[in-house]
DNA sequence: GCATTGCGGTTAAACGATTACTTACCTCGG
DNA sequence: CCGAGGTAAGTAATCGTTTAACCGCAATGC
């Protein structure tokens, strides 16, 4: 493999010479620079970023924990947070977790050990001592979508409560006023946020939840259709659905298929995240879209800031506003 | 930042004795051995990846070039490879071309320079002179997928033909005889040997394949909606659709819906890949499972038999067989 | 005419590991 | 007692960059 030096003696000059043109880090006199280009185009000589990285200790990299890259919604994120990271020349590390803490702690090690230059995470049980060793070799980390109480790291959240309220009041004025609702496991805070949300905008409309409309789902399809069967076979069942996630929603979908009920009139279903498939849905599936490509970049600028050293100090939490997108699936009636 | 020289000094032996404490490369007495151990815990030492990777000229990492990663197929995919990728103790650099050759160009330059000791590529655009500079410089590199004609380097591929013949076969026994066929873009070798499969089933069956009942698709959503819509407004509807992949099924299932046919009755629809959304369509949707769990695993498995030397020479194609999944949009009329 | 300053270049020391080579010591057979 | 061979350690070169320090030399200022 050739290296600078190679070019170097190619070019008859010095290794710096060839290092402050690679980098236009220094004037280089026009006769020089023009050998050296040509030294290195006549070598194929491409710069070797693993010695640089270790010169420098700057890796140009960072890594990014999802709990499954399959799912939709993280898949979206890591494409937005991939494509956030290349614009300014930093690669990601992908790192699928499987909801497993050991395989996130394992990841943790890996990439302290590569020397990424920043992390971010989505993930539900890593806490802030879990990433404490990462902090303390200066490499910035980023909690994406779960804030962390007492957290020692920049977040990125959204503002659950006022999503699932948005959801909630969408149904509501839509003239349902038995609303089911399926959540997500509550060890996750936003579970709790959207939850207390969904509560507020029914109060607020003046309606008390019926606590046997509540299922606690699981984020997949399986379980969003099997809890929307159940709350479908109640007695008396909800005319509406206030789904936690879109996945779960589109289960939903299914089970409401299968009663032959005509969704969007005979009952109301909303979903939540935004995902590109709620758009195809049988109906087209109503759903509170969450900005996350506005929310990849903001993680990609905040984890540099601090890379930078252009922020140093108190962790922020950055809060974005979730977006309703009505569509058939919450006609109504 | 603590290094193998601090460890050294503390424990009072040589970076040497150090090093090979933590490669288990020579014999170590316990007493040193002991002091070196206590004496990493203590600074709370991590090995430098870099500094390694640049003296040994591995990087345990691998490149992952997919057209898009939110799209669920290739979702599944990043998933599969990085798992196991991870398992062996590879990392993985996600690169989302976006479906343009040149970001996939910037990336093998990115990845090139990064020194990764292997490349997976699932891309219809790329060349085998486009990957040359990669394998000049000794890093192996796998088609996915997509396998390439005088092809340079090993393929990991699906027997795409032997699957679109089942998908028509299998509606053709549910009693279909004019068939839809929603393909992709037909720079992409696979689109042809789908067809190749499709006409050979009717062909096989004795039916004669009315070209007005063929679209190309775009391998998304909107486009499976919209031409399926066209399909079932032909004066002469087909009575079973195939579409090239799910997510333009899954557009399929939509225009039908609001048509109001009863799929898997009325309409018969199939579509390619096997995403888990399939299981939880309305109704669920068959399919033509492709096992990428499998044709991951082949796929590090013959990049790190080129890595490690164990394999020269000739490059080799592997052919996988998919599996067809009957579910309720197939019932039969 | 002399000190100062810029300019354009080189030299060589890092960065943090791995590993070929060397050394010191011990044992054992002849 | 001596040399061969084995064991357990250390020394230092090396990987391919970047960059601080240095060095001539010409131009500039006074």
């Amino acid at each position: 493999m050739t290296t600078i030096r190679d070019v170097a003696q190619l070019a008859g000059v010095s290794t710096a010479t060839v290092s402050h043109v690679l980098n236009d880090t220094r004037v280089v006199s026009d006769d020089l620079r023009g050998r050296v280009v040509a030294a290195m185009v006549k070598l194929n000589y491409r710069p070797n970023a693993v010695a640089r990285s270790l010169r420098v200790s700057e890796t140009l990299t960072i890594g990014l924990i999802v709990p499954d890259v399959e799912l939709p919604f993280f898949a979206r994120y890591a494409r937005d947070i991939e494509m956030a990271a290349s614009e300014v020349g930093y690669n990601v590390i992908l790192c699928n977790s499987n909801w497993a803490l050991a395989n996130e702690l394992r990841y943790l090690d890996h990439l302290l050990a590569r020397r990424v230059d920043g992390l971010i995470c989505i993930s539900v049980s890593m806490t802030p001592e879990h990433i404490a060793p990462i902090l303390r070799r200066n490499a910035p980390v980023v909690w994406l979508e779960e804030g962390r109480i007492g957290h020692n790291a920049d977040a990125i959240i959204l503002d659950n409560q006022r999503g699932a309220y948005d959801a909630a009041s969408h149904l509501i004025e839509r003239g349902h006023r038995r609303i089911g609702c399926i959540t997500g496991p509550t060890v996750a805070q936003l579970t709790g946020d959207r939850i207390s949300g969904f509560q507020h905008a029914l109060c607020d409309a003046g309606l008390t939840h019926d606590e046997r409309l509540t299922r606690v789902g699981a984020y997949d399809a399986e379980s969003g259709y099997r809890l929307a069967g159940e709350l479908l076979d109640l007695d008396e069942p909800p005319t509406a659905l206030f789904a936690f996630n879109d996945i779960m929603a589109i289960g939903a979908l299914r089970a409401a298929h299968e009663r032959g009920l005509r969704v969007g009139r005979h009952l109301g279903i909303i979903g939540f995240d935004g995902i590109g498939l709620t758009a195809h849905a049988s109906p087209p599936l109503s759903t509170i879209e969450q900005p996350t490509r506005a929310m990849s970049e903001a993680a990609i600028a905040v984890l540099l800031e601090r890379v930078n050293g252009q922020h140093r100090g108190e962790s922020r939490t950055l809060r974005f506003q979730a977006r309703l997108v009505a569509r058939e699936s919450t006609l109504g009636a």
